[in-house]
DNA sequence: ATATATGCAAAGAGTTTGCACCACG
DNA sequence: CGTGGTGCAAACTCTTTGCATATAT
């Protein structure tokens, strides 16, 4: 358990919703200066590994949470590329239904789900 | 019209389903050596804007497909990463309801879908 | 002739890896 | 003291861009 190490989780622990590995690294350099982003993605690939946290694919780059808070999708705006994170439990009811004819077994919590937000549908 | 986008365009029609840049690329090789991969993107990238294409977000990198095709959804198997396309139509009824709370409109077009696949869902 | 498409090379973001070194335990 | 974490630099993928040249019309 090293100084850089305990600084990330820290970050981590500290952090709600998703953080980006850049994220990470550049709040990280706040209390340590010099922490290399290899050291963030290792550390970060670890601390999937061992459960702690799990990514997601939202926009370009990944996107990491807590394990515990797994539940939730991400919804990206095409328009004014707002990502807003729900509740799985609000889409998890029709989920079966949704795929039912295809087999497959959905996990919305991998990938940011892309559309129209609330606010950009109203004004088109 | 040059012989390198007459190329791309004709290897973009003759192609069914999903195609990436890079596989664009490589099979005009095939007919015209030295295609620049510049090219190819700024012919993809034209042609998406002319309304020919669409692209979606599959895997890592985008994926091309024609416009009047874009009615489909990628399926992403987690386990043995094969991506499976389906019509939005056996989706679009249950869609409405599915984001209902949320006030999102989806487009499940754009980003794939992760999950089991039916096969994979049935092995665990 | 003139607008535009191409190739090339470089740059960029995001991420990974080999390796020597340093430090925790 | 030894395992393993870290920094550094390089490499890698995918994509974009500036610029000079080549080409279609």
């Amino acid at each position: 358990m090293t100084a850089q190490r305990r600084a990330i989780v820290d970050e981590i622990m500290r952090t709600r919703g998703h953080i980006t590995p850049a994220e990470v690294a550049a709040r990280v350099q706040e209390h340590i200066s010099g922490v290399n982003a290899s050291t963030v993605y290792r550390t970060l690939e670890l601390l999937e590994e061992v459960g702690v946290l799990t990514h997601a694919h939202v926009d370009r780059g990944a996107a990491y949470h807590h394990a515990h808070a797994h539940d939730h999708v991400h919804l990206t705006c095409s328009k004014c590329r707002i990502t807003r994170s729900v509740p799985i439990r609000q889409v998890d009811a029709e989920s079966a239904a949704f795929f039912a004819n295809t087999g497959f077994v959905p996990d919305f919590t991998h990938f940011a789900i892309w559309g129209l937000c609330e606010n950009c549908a109203d004004q088109s």
